[in-house]
DNA sequence: ATAGTCGGTTCATTATTCGAACCATTGGTT
DNA sequence: AACCAATGGTTCGAATAATGAACCGACTAT
C-alpha cells in the first residue's frame, strides 16, 4: 500500500515522532487553533491517530486545548525549550548585530532564514528607518523554498535530495510571478550556483524584490540563506550592487561567525563579482 | 518485566512521542549539549533507541549536531514555533505587564512559572532595582515541584495524580533545607490549600524566601503559580504582608487576564485574609 | 426528525519500535 | 605498539505499540 499523499521516491518509513512533530507545522500565524478533524485531514492522517498524537504533544506541553472551543494551539512548553536553545546557542543574538550591520548599509529589509528539516524558517530581521515604506518581515512564517529568493539560494548549495523534494510536489503559485516550473527553476539554480547570489521578484510578495546568498556550517553544507528585500520600485543597478556587496560581505561574517566555511565554488563566484 | 525506573502505578505505555520530547529535557544550562550515549544513559533507554529518536528529532530540526563533537544540542526549528506561539498566544507579553507591576509594588523580584506537562517552567520574569541586591532568576531551568513555594502552590491545587507522582520518588535535597519527606510536605500542602498561599526559605536557593500563589484556567484548573522571591535578610512582617496582597491581586488579574477563573475555596481564602 | 458535524473511544490486525550484540573509530594507558 | 574503554552508529529477530474502520454521544442546522 502506498503511502498516503506518497511523494517520496524511495518511501523511507516516516517514523511516529517525525508525523508528531510534523503536526506542529500545520499551526500557522493564520490557522492558529485547530480542532480534532481538520487536523486529522490536513496532515493525511487518520482522526483515532492525529487524537493520540496531540494527545502526547499535549501531556509535555507542545500543544495544549482552548478552554472554550476544544481545539488545540501551540503550548507552552515550546517557550521554554526556546529560551534554553538561545541562551546556548545565541544564534539570533548574533544574528541581528549582522542584520542591522545590513540594513543599515542598504536601508532596506535584512533578514536571516536557517534551513530546518525541508523548511525554510526566518531567524531575525532587521529594517532601516531610510525611508518611509519598507518590506514586512514575519518570523513565524516559513519560506516557501521555490518563490523566495532566499529559497533559491539554499537550494541552489542544498543537497540533491532535498532539491528533488521541494521541486517534485505540485509547486504553489503564491502569487501570479510564482515560478512554478521545476525546469525554469532548475535553471535559474544553475545560475545562482555559478554567481553565488540569488534574485526573485514577486514570487512570495508582490511588488517585493529580494536578493539572498547562501552561508554555511563547518562541513560547508549549506544552512540557511542571508537576504535583503525591498520594494520594486527602490529597485536600480547602483541598489543592487551595493545590496550584493553588503550581503556577500555579511555572508562571510555570520559563516565565520558560527564557525562554517564558504565552498570553494562560492568563495571564488564572489571574488570575482566583487 | 518493569519498566526501567518504573514509578508509575499502573503503567499506562509510554508513547514512543513521548519519550522523544522527553529527550529534550535532558538538555540544560549546565549541560547544552550531550552525546548519544549520555542520553541513552540519561533517559534510560537503550542507545540505538535514543540514536533513533535523535535523529527523528534532528531530521525536524528540533536538535541538530555541533559541527566537531558529534553531541546533540536543541534545533533551531524550537525558534520559529516559539516565535509563532507567542504570536498567537502573547502570553509571556502579557505576564510582563503583570510582573513588572508587581516587582515594582514589592521592590522585589517577581516571576510566573507555568505547569507543563510535569514540569513547572518560567514563562517570565521581572526585578526591581529597590535594592542592591536581587534574586536571580533563570527563565530556562524548571523549578522543582517540592522545593520552591511556586511547585508547592501548585502541588497543592494540582489533580492528586499529578500530586502522587512528584511526591513519590525520592525527593532530591538541592540545598541542605530542602523539604524531602512527602509526610512533611503533604501536611504543608494543607495548609496552603487552606490559603492559598505558600511559602518556602532556602530550599531551592539558599537564602532566599519565596512566597507564591496559583492561578487557574477556565476549567478552575491550576496551571501555574506567581511568586514574588526576596533575600531572607530583607524579610519583615510588613514586608511580607505586602507581598501576599500584591500577590493575589496579581493572580486574580492574570486569572482574568487569560480568561480564568479562581476556585470557590481560594476565593474565600484570599478574601478574608486581604 | 434528520443528517452532518464535532471530539473522543474501541479493538483486531499489522507494521513499527525495541534491545542485545556487533562494527569501526578515537583517545588515553601501560 | 599493543591494549582497553570509551565513543557514534548499525543490524535483525522478537515483542510491542501504532494503526484505521467503525462506533459513541453531543451539538447544530436544516
Amino acid at each position: 500500500m502506498l503511502a498516503p499523499g506518497g511523494r517520496r521516491g524511495r518511501a523511507q518509513p516516516m517514523g511516529t515522532v517525525t508525523k508528531a512533530l510534523q503536526l506542529l507545522n500545520h499551526f500557522t500565524l493564520a490557522r492558529p487553533r485547530v480542532g480534532l478533524s481538520d487536523m486529522a485531514r490536513l496532515a493525511g492522517v487518520n482522526k483515532a491517530t492525529a487524537y493520540r498524537l496531540l494527545s502526547e504533544l499535549q501531556s509535555q506541553g507542545f500543544v495544549e486545548q482552548t478552554g472554550a472551543g476544544r481545539e488545540y494551539q501551540l503550548g507552552p512548553a515550546i517557550l521554554r525549550l526556546a529560551s534554553l536553545r538561545e541562551a546556548t546557542v545565541p544564534m539570533r543574538e548574533v544574528a541581528g548585530i549582522v542584520l542591522r550591520k545590513l540594513s543599515d548599509g542598504t536601508g532596506e529589509t535584512a533578514h536571516l532564514s536557517l534551513l530546518t528539516g525541508d523548511m525554510l524558517s526566518t531567524l531575525a530581521h532587521a529594517s532601516s528607518a531610510a525611508h518611509g515604506t519598507r518590506v514586512i518581515i514575519d518570523d513565524s512564517e516559513p519560506l516557501p523554498l521555490h518563490a523566495t529568493a532566499s529559497g533559491l539560494a539554499v537550494l541552489a548549495f542544498a543537497p540533491d535530495e532535498l532539491r528533488a523534494g521541494a521541486l517534485s510536489a505540485p509547486l504553489p503559485a503564491i502569487t501570479p510571478e510564482t515560478l512554478t516550473d521545476p525546469a525554469v527553476i532548475r535553471q535559474r539554480l544553475e545560475v545562482i550556483r555559478r554567481t553565488g547570489l540569488a534574485e526573485a521578484t514577486g514570487g512570495f510578495e508582490a511588488d517585493v524584490h529580494g536578493i539572498a546568498v547562501p552561508f554555511f556550517d563547518a562541513t560547508r553544507a549549506c544552512i540557511g540563506a542571508l537576504a535583503v528585500a525591498a520594494p520594486v520600485t527602490r529597485i536600480t543597478d547602483t541598489l543592487t550592487a551595493r545590496i550584493r556587496n553588503e550581503l556577500t560581505a555579511a555572508a562571510r561574517e555570520i559563516t565565520d561567525l558560527w564557525g562554517g566555511f564558504l565552498p570553494d565554488t562560492v568563495e571564488t563566484a564572489w571574488a570575482e563579482a566583487g
